[in-house]
DNA sequence: CTGAGCTCCTGGGAGC
DNA sequence: TGCTCCCAGGAGCTCA
């Protein structure tokens, strides 16, 4: 489900209610996500809120005792609520503040990830997160820098590539197409044959792509979203995703759909045109 | 090193 | 109506 952008909104929903509060307690109903959740949780008392960050899809909670580490997976979210309103159906993990309020996370496929790193051991240096490549929303995120990394995934179809959080992290199925439709580029066009100028196209379209879906609330496709409940509406500025059969937008051709590394892509044929190999 | 495929899990929808 | 099969927005891991 939850690709940058409703990562993004999630953060900013629940930062209202964490920032200069306290996490009373860590209720875990469920603890066999991805990764068993640490009994530790179990243990921990009246921490302190510091900070609230993201780096791609993770979302770190700092206390003064140590982070929270969390990741939403495919069918992950948290929403706040008041303390009496009634557990759902997989809501996993309580996170009890002293404001009256609880962060809720509720996770229907349990791939989600929800980790404590004690203070003293640097969040950024986990396994989760010390490889991870650009962050697409900075400065560093240039051209030249997404040239380069693809350069590090020849043969690579550019579409897998920029899902690949060693390259670029954020970018999920969703986006990928619809960023490769508005580049004009086919999405299996390998990454090495990738030009500097392609990536002076796509770099701004990436941001600017991840920026409307963050405005507009996320993408909302069967049930995601934000942490007070409400839809996003991102899915209505969908060009090609899950639209295969229609027309294309700008030529009216049909839209494609074929699977590249597993997971369905959606493109124009008519505009996104397959280079021809060099030689 | 790279890429392909498998894996964790539940639920919704299609097809019979 | 009910059963089975397939698919889904992630991403780490193993193996060739």
């Amino acid at each position: 489900m939850p690709e940058l952008p409703e990562v993004e909104v999630t953060l900013r929903g629940i930062s209202s209610s964490l920032i200069n509060s306290k996490i009373r307690e860590v209720r875990v109903h469920y603890p066999k996500l991805r990764e068993n959740i640490s009994p530790e949780f179990q243990t921990l008392r009246n921490m302190k809120v510091l900070s609230l960050s993201r780096r791609g899809k993770y979302i770190i909670i700092r206390t003064d005792v140590g982070s929270i580490l969390m990741h939403l997976g495919m069918s992950g979210h948290l929403l706040v609520c008041s303390q009496d309103s009634p557990l759902k159906k997989h809501d996993h993990v309580e996170i009890i503040l002293d404001n009256d309020k609880v962060i809720r996370f509720n996770d229907q496929r349990r791939f989600g990830l929800f980790l404590w790193i004690p203070e003293g051991q640097d969040v950024y240096k986990n396994r989760y997160l010390i490889n991870l490549g650009y962050e697409p929303l900075t400065d560093e995120f240039t051209p030249a820098a997404l040239f380069n990394a693809l350069q590090r995934h020849l043969k690579k179809p550019v579409k897998q590539a920029l899902m690949t959080n060693e390259i670029v992290v954020g970018i999920g199925n969703i986006y990928a197409s619809e960023i490769l439709f508005s580049c004009r580029i086919h999405p299996l066009t390998p990454a090495g044959t990738i030009t500097i100028s392609e990536c002076e196209k796509m770099v701004p379209v990436i941001k600017e792509t991840l920026l409307t879906s963050i405005e507009n609330g996320g993408t909302t496709i069967r049930d995601f979203s934000g942490a007070d409940g409400k839809m996003g509406y991102f899915v209505q500025n969908l060009n090609v995703y899950g639209k295969s059969g229609e027309k294309c937008p700008v030529c009216g051709h049909a839209i494609e759909s074929i699977v590249i590394g597993g997971r369905n892509t959606y493109f124009c044929q008519k505009c996104q045109k397959l280079k021809k190999p060099v030689n």
